[in-house]
RNA sequence: GGUGAGGUGGGUGAGAGGCUGAAACCAACAGUUUGCUAAACUGUCGUACGGGAAACUGUACCGCGGGUUCGAAUCCCGCCCUCACCGCCA
């Protein structure tokens, strides 16, 4: 969520950048706003003069009671009564103006960088970087499904009778390639510097709100109605949350936090494409790590996040592409986004295996989670976060780019994790 | 699930209709003292939204929402949450 307060600074710039989101027009919509908000202002300042006379007049009904002046106290509770209902209309003229504004702030997204692209989609996103050559596959190469089946490691079937489609059971050594790579990528996040949390899976309202996946994507959460809690779509919003109305000290920042969780996802709507095999899923495992950074320093951390994840992607030999990602292609919150994407040899396809952004201080502004430099005001921090890695993916490039006569191969940064180094 | 207690500033915790944005203590920060550290002493020490060039100043906020009252942290009603004990259980 924006600032208003930015916004009215910034009117120009904020309409300009937001035009990069494959044209997005919020000229209105911010004019609207601006208009709300000078509203407001004059109301309050009414309201505050009213509120200011009437505490008056009570500190001198007071002392004329102890005075023994009760006549002249009468006269005085008459003129507090007018006050009260006029205050009652403002108050609640307040209150519209201001649900209002929020209204129309929570439509309006994020402005992205400067060094981010116009576009309208996928297709206007640059590359950045691409690492490794894609393996060449003899003909009777297998995609992943195929594989998974061959050598009993994932059971798609029997997730689909026990729970539904979408949620496999992984099995003997695919199951232990899962704890595996958790295992791994905890460990080089832990040696990155990011403190590892184990986070609930499930989170209340006020956390789905802060990380901004309510009020308006809630189709998108698993919800358990009794008792008012969805299911975590991604580590992001319970690690993020843990910093929701804090005031951090300068000098704790950045603050780096990590953590492994299943994820959730109801994927409404997303049936019938890409979905087969790991590609889509509505549980899957993922570690994510998270960032609260100075203004000054989150697109250095940016930097160092995409090499963490690159280089994970490096050790696991695995040939990637790094997209910046256009206007028109990014996340409702973000600011700046990279996509990491691996190739999966025998489907030919690049996949998403994670996403870094920088959300500046558009989620910070929601959590209410700002900083301090020596005794100045408190300021909205920076968040950032990203996957590193999602699972399900890796698993499918692993398999299918390692895959020879003799079975499957385990990359070598991964063997002290499996314990073993080839799938027969 | 049952019963009871309670939600006040970074923490502990007082306040029980006006003098309370809130005592005291702890923590934190700045300074004095000191050969250094410590101790001691002094001072500062909530947030948001307004007004103001600034100094400063207005309003709101004591879990949340209503109500009573000239006036509510304090009284009344509803809700939420936490803790303790019992029951059940990994």
């Amino acid at each position: 969520m924006l600032q208003t307060l930015f916004l009215r600074e910034n009117k120009a710039t904020v309409i300009e950048g937001l035009k990069k989101r494959g044209g997005l027009d919020v000229s209105e919509r911010v004019a609207d706003l601006l208009m709300l908000d000078e509203k407001r202002r004059q109301t309050q300042q009414e309201l505050d003069t009213l509120l200011a006379r009437s505490n008056e007049i009570a500190r001198e009904v007071g002392n004329l009671f102890k005075a023994g002046k009760a006549a002249e106290a009468n006269e005085l509770k008459a003129e507090s009564a007018q006050i009260k209902d006029h205050a009652k209309t403002l108050e609640e003229q307040m209150e519209a103006a201001e649900n209002e504004i929020r209204n129309i702030l929570f439509t309006i997204p994020n402005v992205p960088n400067e060094r981010i692209q116009f576009g309208n989609g996928p297709d206007d996103n640059e590359t950045v970087e691409t690492h490794g050559s894609t393996p060449t596959l003899p003909a009777s190469a297998l995609p992943h499904w195929e594989l998974a089946r061959k050598y009993d490691l994932i059971d798609f079937e029997l997730g689909v009778k026990v729970t539904g489609a979408g949620f496999p059971f992984y099995k003997g050594k695919g199951a232990q390639l899962q704890r595996a790579l958790i295992s791994y990528f905890l460990t080089r996040a832990n040696q990155a510097g990011y403190t590892e949390y184990q986070a609930p899976l499930l989170v209340n309202a006020d956390s789905g709100f802060g990380t901004g996946q309510l009020p308006d994507k809630e189709g998108q959460m698993y919800f358990a109605p009794e008792d008012g809690l969805y299911l975590i779509p991604t580590a992001e919003v319970p690690i993020t949350n843990i910093f929701r109305d804090v005031i951090l000290k300068a000098e704790q920042l950045p603050v780096k936090a990590c953590g492994y969780t299943p994820c959730f996802r109801r994927e409404a709507g997303s049936y019938g494409k890409d979905v087969r095999g790991l590609n889509r899923l509505h549980q899957f495992d993922k570690v994510e790590i998270v960032q609260i950074a100075h203004p000054d320093q989150s697109y250095s951390l940016l930097e160092e996040m995409r090499a963490h994840v690159t280089g994970l992607l490096k050790e696991l030999q695995l040939p990637y592409r790094v997209l910046r990602l256009c206007g028109g292609d990014m996340g409702f919150a973000s600011a700046f986004t990279y996509d990491m994407e691996v190739f999966s040899a025998a489907q030919e396809k690049w996949l998403e295996v994670s996403s870094t952004s920088n959300f500046e201080a558009f989620q910070a502004n929601r959590l209410k989670l700002r900083f301090r430099e020596g005794d100045a005001k408190p300021k909205l921090a920076h968040t950032l976060n990203g996957s590193a890695l999602a699972l399900p993916r890796i698993v499918a490039a692993l398999l299918e780019n390692n895959q020879t006569p003799d079975g499957i191969i385990i990359p070598e940064v991964l063997v002290p994790f499996t314990g073993f180094s080839i799938i027969q």
